[in-house]
DNA sequence: TTGAAAGCGCTACCAG
DNA sequence: CTGGTAGCGCTTTCAA
């Protein structure tokens, strides 16, 4: 393969003039330009991007931080931010964080950043304060999705105003007996996710005057296979809710998974709502909150972007952008029914 | 954020010395050692990837090739692969080909690779002649995982055992009345998946003197939300299969979702059975043939960690892998309804 | 065992 | 508009 030397020396030019002319700066003559494109074509040059880092001390690769990759709303995530990314040059550099047990995971570390990357995007992960420092120090512009980090700009949607349009259908439809999936211990390795989903389906109950026993607010790792195993009971119980709010689509197909083991009928005997509209929820029949995932991991990159091109003139400061979600009722829900 | 000349100053050593210590290499004394390496933890020095990789050639990165993120058998393979690199301090370069199209899909560039990745692992992408004489050109390692690539090391299943198997038992149950779901357009940009997997349907059927008519032999892009829809009409027919084989398990999602929504019950009147075991395959209780997806993963990481890091010493040539599959009965699959 | 110095391939500044 | 050249930060001979 060939180097900027070759294409100078095809071209009659100075490396200099090949630098310029290829990166489209001006300065530079059209006809000059025409030779060393042609030169550069002819040798199949393409430059080194090792070299270019050095050199420049940009790497056009952008840190993707994840805390799991196999779940849908983080596939999801990536893949729309690498296809922003890519569309202006830039790369991703996966930085999957899933760790042994459910609430551990790595740590960002210095060796995975310095001069690797220009800059990270954080998929609801939480940032510590040490990693934050870290961040801070390698001064790498930040954006997050879900949960935000420090004052870097954050991309989400609003958690609790989901969650009450998720509850408050089922209200409206006479379910008084609701029950809840999705706790998580209040670990600092977990996102704020579902804390504020938990805190808004309860401020949503007891503003209708109901509230849901402790026994119905159920812990789940947010997979669907651990919600089928932590609502069995629940429905296998005397006294069972009518209604099953699941804090995410994945658990509230394990609620659907639970109910048709217990023999029960959804809607007709149990209402399953979710939050997300996952991939199968059209397919599953399930009533949901659909938030845009793909526009989220959109901005993210966006507002990364603008920030590396722009380079010199950093942006003032925080920036927000919170999505709009809505209600997308399928069958999985009805009303209550008689006794 | 300090260099190696500040490692070197504060140890009072050369920059060469500082090089050799801090990599571990011989000829460096326990003493001198010792030195440098506290200069280095008090300097939170990290080497600059870029300058490493200019100076040596390797980037310690792995492009990772797929057609898609957000089907589970991706998402799945990539963090399994992504967690063997970094095992081993590589990263992952990701490369998400998805297009506009189903059939359509981006190309690899020389401008992706060059320079920029140590090796390549292709994830069920077939490589055109162009993509693989650039690999070839570019002199860099490949690994492939599903569809193989030239001569290239491969990891895989088989997927006309696996098929087989799934059929088998299908047909061991006593059903005659078979349909398939999950043909797709024999375009050069499909991965050999598809196809191997209906011709060893077909295969089966007929050694057991069955066949599946052409209009049972459904088409699909492999979503759950298609196989719902192109399943449904077969369905609604006055004359309908008693088992539906589905090429993967989330089209055996989308089939069962049709059986029900026609009012048929699963498996008392329509048995399904997929293949993958996919996450959600259990809760739904999914018959299906399980391959093991990290496994694969796994593997074809180290193969290529193998060939990066012996360095000169090349494999002699094809290396190929096949895991074995294995029926996992649940209870989507049983005898065919009594006439 | 250690140091000096020549690159690796490109960018960016300064002359011309 | 173009060329010369000094780095960017590290690895890697080759001497000492």
């Amino acid at each position: 393969m060939s180097t900027i030397t070759d294409v100078a020396r095809v071209a009659g030019v100075s490396v200099a003039t090949v630098s310029r002319a290829l990166r489209g700066l001006d300065r530079v003559s059209p006809a000059t330009r025409a030779k060393v494109e042609q030169a550069a074509r002819d040798l199949r040059y393409v430059a080194s991007p090792t070299a270019m880092s050095l050199a420049s001390g940009r790497t056009g690769v952008v840190g993707v931080v994840v805390p799991f990759l196999t779940r849908w709303f983080f596939a999801t995530l990536i893949s729309a931010v690498e296809k922003a990314l890519r569309a202006q040059d830039h790369h991703v550099l996966l930085f999957d964080l899933e760790g042994e047990r459910f609430d551990a995971r790595l740590r960002l570390t210095q060796s995975m950043l310095w001069k690797r990357v220009d800059g990270v995007i954080v998929l609801n992960v939480p940032v510590d304060q040490r990693e934050r420092e870290l961040l801070e120090l390698l001064s790498l512009p930040v954006v997050s999705v879900g949960t935000g980090i420090g004052s870097w700009p954050n991309v989400r949607i609003d958690d609790a105003a989901a969650m009450a349009t998720a509850t408050t259908h089922v209200l409206d439809l006479g379910h008084t007996e609701v029950a809840y999936v999705g706790t998580v211990s209040p670990r600092s390795a977990h996102p704020r996710t579902p804390a504020q989903r938990a805190e808004a389906f309860q401020a949503t109950m007891q503003s209708r005057g109901l509230r849901c026993p402790p026994r119905w607010m159920v812990p789940c790792d947010w997979t669907a296979a651990a919600a089928l195993g932590e609502t069995a009971p629940l429905l296998a119980h005397k006294r069972r809710p009518t209604a099953v709010v699941a804090a995410s689509d994945e658990m509230a197909f394990g609620v659907m998974a639970a109910a048709r083991r217990a023999g029960l009928e959804v809607p007709g005997d149990l209402s399953v709502i979710g939050i997300d509209d996952h991939a199968l929820s059209g397919v599953l029949d399930l009533t949901t909150v659909r938030q845009d995932v793909e526009e989220q991991g959109r901005r993210a990159a966006q507002i990364l972007l603008a920030s590396l091109l722009d380079g010199a003139r950093a942006q003032p400061c925080r920036e927000e952008q919170v999505l709009d979600c809505e209600l997308v009722v399928r069958g999985s829900t009805a009303p209550p029914p008689q006794r």
